[in-house]
Formats: structure tokens, C-alpha cells, sequence
DNA sequence: CCGGATCACTAATGCGTATTAGTAATGCGC
DNA sequence: GCGCATTACTAATACGCATTAGTGATCCGG
């Protein structure tokens, strides 16, 4: 009879005999009298089917604290398929010299959040993935090593964010995104913000009241007015274009005599939305001392937002505080929910109030 | 004929069929009609062995770009390879709340020289106590997800570093670490930069020079004295204990009274050394400011480090600064050369001389 | 035109763990 | 004492990639 050849075997040259590996489920198996599969199923104490006797339990622990056994991540990971690892990606660097326009703040609630549910995090940042891959139309494709991407900033390509989500990679974006069909986003909501704000000053008994926004069409920029508008409405108070002022350079200033001007209408309450250079503020509130007003006195102030850095030392703006570390958490949740495949998360995250001092009662007019 | 009875086929479910997952080297194969091993090949480009036509290389690669394919990395680790990550870990946040404690200034070096490098970054975050890395006794584990890790602060248990280092695993810790066998780190070389203000100050004429110290045995606070003495014996000055003196509360404080007596005794430059509290140059600048000392003209200070933030707006300290993104960057040229077993890197990196501006010529005595 | 060498690839592993089908052993009801 | 459940395991995968022995094919020298 053929002997069937024996084939030889390929695969993996033989370890080098001499180090000692640190211990295997097998060798922990091996000493408690049990299978591997035996060692994974006490360890893994997943939630439901198999039983284990409490002496087997006992031995396979016991085993495992004599072997100073340690699981190994890589093949933990690949078997359970999933890497446990969310992607953080910027386009810029995700650590710019330049501390101010960070992203620090929301890396604080991202880490926080993802460690509270056992993910780790990859950091991508545009030049990074030149390293790796070229920087061609697939600049994003690294991230997919992870079990889904988190992404910060505007500039995420639209292209390549479509291809992810049409091949079903979890992706989310840190900042409203409806332009793109099917991108889960988490974003802060200013328009129950702002129109808290503008409660808020109705209730000191504000009656006419303008916002001033800079003329661009970020959806942060929209809410706030949306907001704003709503805000008035809900009070009963005049709204309509007359209510709203769009700076423009270089003809629609926010100069003295228009600030004047309002005054002289009625206006006793003005606010200005933040923007990235907080230039809608710093008008509003150079124009402010210009004239002369004192400022919760004759005229109440209140700003959409944070200041700039420049201009904290001044007295606390009443407004409202973007939560940026709870926006993190929020995106981290509503990523896990993408991988887990779970129920959407909630995209809103609210905002809170911040009383300041530069809003007061409504000056009296006799 | 007894047919073989057909087993079962155990062992893991099929994937759900909806979604379309990553593309396996597998699915890259078939598109570009070879086999996956030939995948492998192409992407591994291991220096020695199979030879590729030109192409089916080609085919392979658009296969990859069309697919956009990106290894999975807890597969390549486990088939004994690399996965261009490398871990960062510290056992406190990595972005604390506060910002003033953060590692920020290091990862942007860090990030940078990664970057350049072609790694991607992995934060494991220590304080992730629920999810995949129980707070227990390993802790550290996951870290061996990624190629080598690089570990910040000085939490990082020792007992787990040891086990790590002792398998072999790559493994660099920020700042000196001399009590763990074997550890690799890199620190500020804080002896030549101590020796270096000292001279400064030598040749401004200063002899007799005191080093305002805290009391404890951090390395960082014995090189800063190392340094100091050698500076001093450098410039033929008078050192030994009496040039040192060791703040402890509450016995020895650095009172007025005992700053004034070391002016009396013709000490005429004060070296404080920098701290996390940054209490050393507190209590050396306040008590200065007490006695009433006209700073550059009747006595000299240097800080050997950085001020405390709230001490920040005074006149700039003579001193140094150290560099922290290029110590960040200077640990992942060291992990990058453990991991590619390449000879190690440099350790140390130079500081800084900073002139400032609370030094100037010793006042001449007559 | 045949033996050996080189080339270009592929088949068949192994890495260490998680999962699941299967299987003895025991308990239970009637 | 026979079926049926339950309990407590184990055998046999699969996960995705890297590696290596092997296999045709082609080339080359004599």
C-alpha cells in the first residue's frame, strides 16, 4: 500500500528553544489538569452558555497565578475580532505647538470617555499617514485599523469620509456635518443655547435686543441666530432681519455711531456670537467702551460662546460654555454605539449658561 | 462502505452578512488574482527570499488601493511581526483636567518624530479601570498590542515594567529611571545645563554662589546638585555642603533673616532649583523681594528649570529651559531603534541656557 | 536534450485566544 | 430502566497575517 507522502511543513520556523516565553493558555492548561478551551472560558467569564465547576475555577486561577500567566492582546484581539482601538483623527496635528486652537479639550472627555469603556485610542494626523501610506486619495485609509474613527476639525476630506461611510467603517465627526450623507456627527446645540441667553435677558427686561454675527454660513453661526430668533419669538419681543446685524468688511462696520444709533432705538441688549477669532465680541465690545457705556448699567452684553483667549481678563461675559470635553465623551459613545452596532447615541450635547456680569435689569427709560 | 461521519464544524459563527467589513489580504488576493500569501509578500517587502515580477506587484497594489485595504494590527503582531504602532501609556491621564500637569509638551514631540517615522501612535490610558484592561495587577499588558510603548510620569508600577523588559518587550520611560535594570529612558541632562548657569554666573565675577534646593532624592534634584558643584569646582569656587542649602519644612525655611546672613557672608548669586510646586524659586524670589534686594544690581538669581506658571509674568529667570517636545521626540528615536533592534539612541538631551534677565555682574564689594 | 539553477508563486502551516458543536456523565420523572 | 435535560467539559475550529517548503516553468551549460 502508497504510503501517502508525507508533506513536509511549512509555516513558521521553530522558536529559538533557548528563551523562556512567557506562559501560554495551553501551558496554564497543562498544569491545572484542563484544556485550553477550559483556561479561556474561566478567564473570558463571558456572560452566557457554558458552566464551570467551582473547583475547576479554583484550579485554572490557581494555575494561572503560579504561571504569572498574562493574556495576550494581539491574539485576544483577533480572535474576538475587534481591536478595541477608536481612531482619533485631525487633519492638522493633533498636538499643535500652538496650545490655544488645540484640540485639548475635547481629547480630555474623549480619553476619559473611551478609557470608561475599554477602548484604546490611535492617534492619525495628516502627516502621519504620509508616513505610512502615500498621501494620495487614500490618505484616510490607515484609520481603518482601528474599530472606528473619530474625526476632528473641518477639514476632513469629503471624499474619502464618503467612502468610509459607504463601506459601513464608523466614522463620526466632531462638529455638525449635514452636508454629507449618512455622517454620524455630535455637535453642541446653540440653538437652545442662545435662546436661553436671549431668555435670560428678556426676563431682566430687555425689549429690544440685536445680535451680532459675522457673515458666513457655518452651521454654528446659523444655530446661534436660529436660536437667538427663537429666543424672541418665545418672548414675545421684535425679531425679524431689523434684530440681527451681519458685520461685513469693509462696508457694514461695527462702528460707534451704528452702536449709537441702536441705543438711541431702544436697544438695551446686544449679543455676539464666538467665532474662531472671536471677532464678532471684540467689535461689539470695543465699540461698547468707545461710547462709553457702562456696561451691565446702561447696556446689557452677552456672547454666544467663550471669548477669546485675549480678552478673559475682562469681566465674565454672561453667555453660555461650550461643554468641549462632554462633546468628546459624546462622540466617543456615539462611536461605540456605530461598532457595537447598538441604537444611535444622542447627537446634542447642551450647552450651559454662564451668568457673567455684563448683562443686568434693563435700564429705565422715563 | 461506512461513510466517515460528517463532524460538525465548530468554532466561530459566521460574520453577518450585511455588513461589508474591512478587506482581508484575502479579498485583495482574489481581486488581483493571485494567492494571499503573494498579498503578503508584495506588502511585507522583507528584505530577503521571494522575488515579485514587477507585475504582480502592481496588480496587487491597485488591488489595495481600489479595496483600500490596511493590515489588520493585531493579526500582523501576531503572526510575530510589526504593526507601526507604538503605545504610549501613562497610569494618570494622559489629558489630565488640569492643564498644567499635562504631558502635552512632550507629545508634540512625540507625535512629530512618530509621524516622521511612520508609526502611528496608541494612547493606552491607564486609568481605564472597567472595559478591557482591568486596573489589576496587569495593567500594562494591552501596551504589547503595539510594537513598543513609551511610559510618562513616574507611576508607572515597577513591577510590571520589569516583566515587560524582561520579555524582551521594547519599553522606554520618560525621564531618568536608574533603579529598574535594564530599563531604557531618556532624560534632560540636567547636570551639564546646572554646570552651565554656574558659570554663567562665574564669569560674571560671582563667588560665592548658594543652590536653594528642596529635600528630596529625585534624580532630577541630585543632577541639578551634581551639576551645580561641578560647576562651581569648574570655576575654582568654594562648594561643599555649605553652598547647598535644603529647604524642609518646618525647621529649615528660607527665611529673610537667613538670606540676609548669606549676604552678609558675601554670597552674592542664588540658584534655586525648579520643582513640580516650583516652591524652591517661590521661596527664593519671595524672600529676595522681602529683604528688598534690587534683583540684576545687588544680588543675582537663576532657576534651574522653568518658572511655575503664576510666577510667570515676573522678569524672565536666568536659567534653562527644558526642551520638552525634543525629549518627547528624543524617546521615539530610542523606542524606534529598540524596536528595529538597532543600537540604542542617545539618552540625554541638552537643555537650554536662558539669559533672562535676574543675573547680571556681582556687585563690587569695597 | 538532460540535469541543475533560478524565478515567480502557492499551499500549508503557525501565532494564541475565543467560540461553539459535540459528548460523556449525571439527575430526574414516570 | 428508558428517554430527556442539565452539567461540565473538550475537540475542533476560526480569526488575519507572515513565513517557508514546495512546485511548475523557464533558462542555461555542456
Amino acid at each position: 500500500m502508497e504510503e501517502p507522502r508525507k508533506r513536509a511543513r511549512p509555516g513558521r520556523a521553530p522558536a529559538p528553544a533557548g528563551r523562556t516565553s512567557r506562559p501560554r493558555q495551553a501551558e496554564v492548561a497543562r498544569l491545572a489538569g484542563v484544556s485550553q478551551a477550559t483556561v479561556s472560558l474561566v478567564l473570558g467569564a463571558r456572560k452566557q452558555g457554558a458552566t464551570i465547576s467551582e473547583e475547576t475555577r479554583r484550579k485554572v486561577l490557581d494555575a494561572v497565578r503560579a504561571l504569572g500567566y498574562v493574556p495576550d492582546p494581539a491574539a485576544s484581539r483577533l480572535a474576538a475580532a475587534r481591536n478595541n482601538l477608536l481612531g482619533v483623527f485631525s487633519f492638522t496635528s493633533t498636538f499643535p505647538t500652538d496650545v490655544q486652537h488645540s484640540y485639548y479639550p475635547f481629547l480630555v472627555g474623549v480619553e476619559q470617555e473611551a478609557a470608561a469603556r475599554g477602548y484604546d485610542l490611535v492617534l492619525f494626523t495628516g502627516s502621519s499617514t504620509g508616513g505610512a501610506g502615500a498621501a494620495g486619495p487614500n490618505a484616510l485609509a490607515r484609520v481603518r485599523l482601528a474599530d472606528g474613527c473619530l474625526f476632528l476639525g473641518r477639514h476632513a476630506p469629503a471624499e474619502e469620509l464618503r467612502r468610509l461611510v459607504a463601506d459601513g467603517f464608523p466614522v463620526v465627526h466632531l462638529g455638525r456635518r449635514d452636508e454629507l450623507e449618512g455622517l454620524a456627527w455630535v455637535g453642541a446645540d446653540y440653538i437652545s443655547a442662545s435662546q436661553e441667553v436671549v431668555a435670560h435677558l428678556a426676563a431682566l427686561g430687555h425689549r429690544r435686543i440685536v445680535l451680532v454675527r459675522e457673515d458666513d454660513e457655518a452651521p454654528a453661526s446659523t444655530d446661534r441666530e436660529h436660536g437667538f430668533l427663537k429666543g424672541l419669538e418665545e418672548a414675545g419681543l421684535p425679531g425679524g432681519p431689523a434684530a440681527v446685524f451681519r458685520s461685513a468688511d469693509p462696508e457694514r462696520e461695527l462702528t460707534a455711531e451704528r452702536l449709537r444709533g441702536w441705543l438711541d432705538e431702544g436697544v438695551t441688549a446686544f449679543v455676539a456670537e464666538e467665532t474662531d477669532t472671536g471677532d464678532a465680541w471684540r467689535a461689539l465690545h470695543g465699540a461698547a467702551h468707545f461710547v462709553g457705556i457702562d456696561c451691565p448699567r446702561d447696556a446689557s452684553l452677552a456672547l454666544l460662546g467663550s471669548p477669546p483667549p485675549d480678552l478673559a481678563e475682562e469681566p465674565v461675559p454672561t453667555g453660555f460654555d461650550i461643554p468641549r470635553p462632554q462633546l468628546g465623551a459624546a462622540a466617543v459613545r456615539m462611536l461605540a454605539a456605530l461598532v457595537s452596532g447598538e441604537a444611535a447615541a444622542e447627537p446634542l450635547v447642551a450647552c450651559t449658561f454662564r451668568p457673567g456680569s455684563t448683562a443686568g435689569p434693563a435700564p429705565v427709560r422715563y
